[in-house]
DNA sequence: AACTGTCGGGTTTTT
DNA sequence: CCCGACAGTT
C-alpha cells in the first residue's frame, strides 16, 4: 500500500513525508513536481487526516484532474474528497455558499473576458467616450491589474497618485469606468474572473465567521505552480492558513525558472514572501530531471543562465542518449510549416512515434494555421487548442445567453444579446429605449419587460419574447438541463436560423450547436459522484452553466483518437510530450516584440522558452522563418536571440537545403467545425439495456452500467433519493466508482 | 427595422 | 488576411 514511497527519491520522500509546518517545494521542469504534490496528498489521507480537511489549488482544471487521478490509484475513493481544483473554480463554490452577505445572489453569473469587454465597451459608449482611446481591451488589463493587487474602484478613485497617472496617460475616465463596472456588474448579479478572487478576499476579511468556518475546514493546503499566484492569490491564501494559534500546514510548489504570468500580476516576490512570511518554513529542492534526454537539459540550463533574477538550482539528468536538437531554418512561414510536418513524418517512420507522443509549440496562437494545412494536406490528425475556443464561438454564446437568462434575469448583457436574435422585429432604437427605461428606474432590462411597457412601436414582438422566456423560466424548474436545452435551441428559433442559412459557415454552426447539446446530454447521463459532498449534485441548467463557465478548450475530454497536439507555449506548461517542435523563432514573436518595453520583458520571455523546450522528452526540434505573413502584409524576421544563446546551434546551424517552389501558400479553407466532445464508446449495446428500479441496487448485486459496462456493487450509502454506490467496474481501467443511483442507468443482472 | 458594403483595426500569452 | 462595427440604403 505505502509501496509508492519507495519509487522516490531522498529528497521527493522527504517533501511528501514532511507533513507539519510550511513546506516550500522548488521542482525544476521534470523533476517529478506533480508527483510529490500528489503522493503528498495521498499520504495525508494515510496518516488519518480527513480528505475533505485537504484542499489544493491549481491553476488548471487539467491539472486539477489529473492531480485526483493519481491520487485515486493510490488511496482510492477517498482522493473524490480532497477540496482539488482551480483558483477560480474552487474560489466560485465558496462565493455560492455566502454569496448574499456580499449582496450577489448565490446562482450568480461567471463573466468571460469577452462579456466583461463587451460590458466595457457598453460603459465607454454611455459616458461618450472614444473607443480607441478606451479599448475595451486595455480598460480590461487595467482593472484586471488593480483587483490582482486588491485595489477597489473607490481605492482608485480616491488614490491621486493613480488618477494623476491615468490623465498623464489621456484615460482620466478610467476611474470612472472602473467604478460604474464595477455596480454594472453587481446589479446583473455577475462575476469577472477576477472577481472571483478579488470578492472572496473581501468575504473573507469582512466576515471573520466564514473566514473561521474555512479555516477550521482546510486543515491542509497545498499550491501548485506557486510561481503564477498573483498579490491577491497570495494573500487569500495567507488568510487561509497564518493566524494566531494556527498550524501552518502549508505546502507550495513552484519554479522561479518557470514563471510566465507576469503579464497577469504574477510575482516571483511572492516566493521570497512566504519565506518571510513563515519563518519556519522547510524548503526542498528537486534537481533531477526525469524527462529528458541530456541534451535537452542542457539546452535548457544554456538558456536560463541568461537570466539575472533566478534562486540558483543544477538541473541534471542521467539520460545520456545522445539525440541531438534538430533546427529548421526556412525562407517563409509555409516553408516552415512544411518542413516541420515533413520531419514528423520521418520521426513517426523511424522513431516509430506515435501522432499523440508530437506536439508543435508556437507563442501566438495565430500561427497554428499553416501548420493545420500541411497537417492536414499529410493527413495527420491533430489537434489545436487555445485560439477561438468552443465557448467564444457566436452560435455558442448566444445559446447560453439564453441560458443565462434562466438562471439569472437580471443578466442585462444577455437579454440584450439574443432580444433580437434571431431577428423578431426588435430594432436597435427600441432597445436603447428598454435599456434608458430600466436605468431610469434603476432595475434590470427584464424588469422592464415584465413591466407594462407604453405603447412602444415592437410591442407585440417584446411581449412575444418575454412570454416565451417566462415559459422557459417556468420549465427551467422541471425539466433537466437537456430537455430544457433542446426546447430553448428549437423554440428560440437559433437553430433554425442557422439551418435555413445553408453555408459551410453555418452547417459548422449548426453541428457546434450539436456539440454543445450533446456536451449537456453528457452532462445529464453522469451518474458518477464528481467530487466532494459540498458539490451540487442536480442536473439542472443552472448547475451545468456552474460547471462549465470556467472550463476552457484544454479541458475538453481528451478522445481516444490519436492526434498531434498544437497549442501556445503557455498552454502547454505542465505536459510533456517525447518530441516537440518549437517553432516561429524570430525576433519580435519570440521573444514578443510587446515584452521588449516591459521591464524584464525578456527574461519572462526567456522562461517561456525554457518552458517550451523542457517540455521535450527525447527530440527536440527548433524552428523558424525568414520572412511570415502578418496582417496579410509579407515581413522579414531575423532568428531569434535565444537561438543564439545555445551553443548547440552554433555547431548545426548549416541552412539545410532548401526546396524551390515550397514557399506557396493558398488553400484558405473554412472553419473546422469544433467538437466539444467526441461520442464516448459505449461498452454497453443501449438496445437491449434496460434500466433497473433504484430498490434492487444492493451490496453484491451484479450490474451493468451503460458506460462502464459490468460491475459489482461494494457498497451502497446515503439515504434514501441520494444514494451512493460503489461499484466495481471490471473492464475499466479505473475499476472502482461511486455511481449515484438517482441517476444511474444500472441493470441488474442474472 | 433589416440588409449591404466599406473601413479599420487586430496577434501576445489564460482563468 | 479576416472579422466586427458603422454608415448608408431600401
Amino acid at each position: 500500500m505505502s509501496d509508492y514511497l519507495d519509487s522516490l527519491n531522498d529528497i521527493q520522500r522527504k517533501a511528501v513525508t514532511d507533513i507539519e509546518g510550511p513546506v516550500l517545494v522548488v521542482a525544476g521542469p521534470g523533476s517529478g513536481k506533480t508527483r510529490v504534490l500528489t503522493y503528498r496528498i495521498a499520504y495525508l489521507i494515510q496518516q488519518g487526516v480527513n480528505p475533505r480537511n485537504i484542499l489544493a489549488l491549481t491553476f488548471t482544471n487539467k491539472a486539477a484532474r489529473e492531480m485526483k487521478a493519481r491520487i485515486e490509484k493510490v488511496v482510492g475513493n477517498a482522493a473524490n474528497q480532497v477540496w482539488a481544483g482551480t483558483f477560480h473554480s474552487i474560489f466560485a463554490r465558496l462565493l455560492r455558499v455566502d454569496a448574499g452577505l456580499l449582496g450577489f445572489p448565490s446562482n450568480f453569473t461567471i463573466y468571460d473576458s469577452d462579456d466583461a469587454k463587451s460590458l466595457i465597451a457598453s460603459i465607454v459608449k454611455d459616458l461618450g467616450l472614444d473607443k480607441t482611446t478606451y479599448a475595451a481591451n486595455n480598460i480590461l488589463s487595467r482593472i484586471s491589474t488593480a483587483k490582482s493587487q486588491i485595489i477597489t474602484a473607490e481605492a482608485y478613485a480616491a488614490n491621486n497618485a493613480f488618477v494623476e497617472q491615468d490623465r498623464i496617460s489621456s484615460i482620466p475616465f478610467f476611474a470612472e469606468i472602473y467604478k460604474r463596472y464595477t455596480i454594472r456588474l453587481k446589479k446583473a448579479g455577475a462575476m469577472d474572473f477576477d472577481d472571483l478572487l478579488f470578492h472572496l478576499f473581501f468575504l473573507l476579511k469582512n466576515h471573520p465567521e466564514v473566514l473561521e468556518k474555512y479555516r477550521r475546514k482546510f486543515t491542509y493546503i497545498l499550491v501548485d505552480e506557486f510561481q503564477d499566484t498573483n498579490y491577491l492569490q497570495y494573500s487569500i491564501i495567507k488568510k487561509l492558513v497564518r493566524y494566531e494559534g494556527g498550524k501552518n500546514n502549508i505546502c507550495v510548489v513552484g519554479d522561479d525558472a518557470q514563471s510566465i504570468y507576469a503579464f497577469r500580476g504574477a510575482t516571483i516576490e511572492n516566493i521570497l514572501d512566504f519565506e518571510r512570511d513563515f519563518p519556519m518554513l522547510k524548503t526542498y529542492k528537486l534537481e533531477q530531471n526525469y524527462r529528458s534526454t541530456d541534451a535537452i537539459v542542457q539546452a535548457a540550463n544554456e538558456i536560463i543562465q541568461n537570466n539575472r533574477k533566478q534562486i540558483k538550482k543544477t538541473i541534471w539528468t542521467d539520460r545520456k542518449e545522445d539525440q541531438g536538437i534538430q533546427v529548421i531554418r526556412a525562407l517563409a512561414d509555409n516553408e516552415e510549416a512544411k518542413r516541420v510536418v515533413d520531419s514528423i513524418l520521418e520521426q513517426k517512420n523511424r522513431n516509430h512515434l506515435r501522432n499523440s507522443e508530437i506536439a508543435i509549440l508556437y507563442r501566438t496562437n495565430a500561427q497554428s494555421r499553416i501548420f493545420e494545412e500541411y497537417l492536414r494536406r499529410y493527413n495527420i490528425t491533430y489537434r489545436v487548442y487555445g485560439g477561438m475556443s468552443f465557448y467564444q464561438r457566436k452560435e455558442i454564446k448566444d445559446l447560453l445567453s439564453y441560458f443565462k437568462i434562466c438562471v439569472n434575469q437580471n443578466e442585462d448583457e444577455s437579454i440584450q444579446r439574443i432580444i433580437n436574435f434571431p431577428r423578431r422585429g426588435i430594432g436597435d432604437a427600441t432597445i436603447e429605449g428598454l435599456r434608458k427605461i430600466a436605468i431610469d428606474n434603476d432595475v434590470s432590462i427584464w424588469n422592464v419587460l415584465q413591466s407594462d411597457i407604453p405603447q412602444v412601436k415592437g410591442k407585440k414582438a417584446i411581449v412575444d419574447f418575454t412570454k416565451m422566456i417566462e415559459v422557459f423560466i417556468a420549465k427551467s424548474k422541471e425539466l433537466n438541463a437537456y430537455d430544457l436545452a433542446m426546447m430553448i435551441t428549437r423554440q428560440s428559433g437559433v437553430l433554425d436560423e442557422y439551418k435555413k442559412e445553408n453555408s459551410i459557415d453555418s452547417m459548422a454552426r449548426v453541428e457546434n450547436i450539436n456539440a454543445l447539446l450533446d456536451g449537456i446530454k453528457e452532462f445529464v447521463d453522469n451518474d458518477e459522484v464528481s467530487g466532494d459532498d459540498e458539490l451540487p449534485t442536480d442536473k439542472s441548467l443552472a448547475t451545468y452553466l456552474q460547471t462549465i463557465m470556467l472550463l476552457t478548450d484544454a479541458d475538453k475530454e481528451s478522445p481516444d483518437n490519436d492526434f498531434v497536439t498544437l497549442m501556445s507555449v503557455h498552454s502547454a506548461k505542465g505536459l510533456e510530450f517525447k518530441s516537440v517542435f518549437v517553432t516561429g523563432l524570430e525576433e519580435k514573436l519570440f521573444p514578443s516584440w510587446m515584452s521588449f518595453e516591459v521591464p524584464d520583458g525578456i527574461e519572462e520571455e526567456r522562461r517561456l522558452f525554457y518552458v517550451a523546450i523542457t517540455r521535450a522528452e527525447s527530440f527536440l526540434t527548433l524552428s523558424y522563418a525568414n520572412s511570415r505573413y502578418r496582417f496579410g502584409k509579407l515581413t522579414y524576421c531575423e532568428p531569434s536571440r535565444f537561438l543564439e544563446e545555445l551553443s548547440i546551434t552554433k555547431s548545426e546551424l548549416q541552412a539545410l537545403p532548401r526546396e524551390a517552389g515550397s514557399a506557396r501558400s493558398s488553400i484558405s479553407g473554412s472553419f473546422k467545425p469544433v467538437k466539444m466532445l467526441e461520442k464516448k464508446n459505449l461498452i454497453v449495446d443501449g438496445v437491449d439495456f434496460k434500466a433497473s428500479p433504484v430498490e434492487m441496487i444492493k451490496e453484491g448485486t451484479r450490474v451493468l452500467h451503460l458506460k462502464f459496462g459490468e460491475g459489482l456493487v461494494k457498497k451502497v450509502e446515503g439515504g434514501a433519493g441520494n444514494k451512493v454506490a460503489t461499484i466495481y467496474f471490471k473492464n475499466v481501467d479505473d475499476p472502482e466508482r461511486r455511481i449515484m443511483l438517482k441517476f444511474a442507468k444500472l441493470q441488474v443482472l442474472g
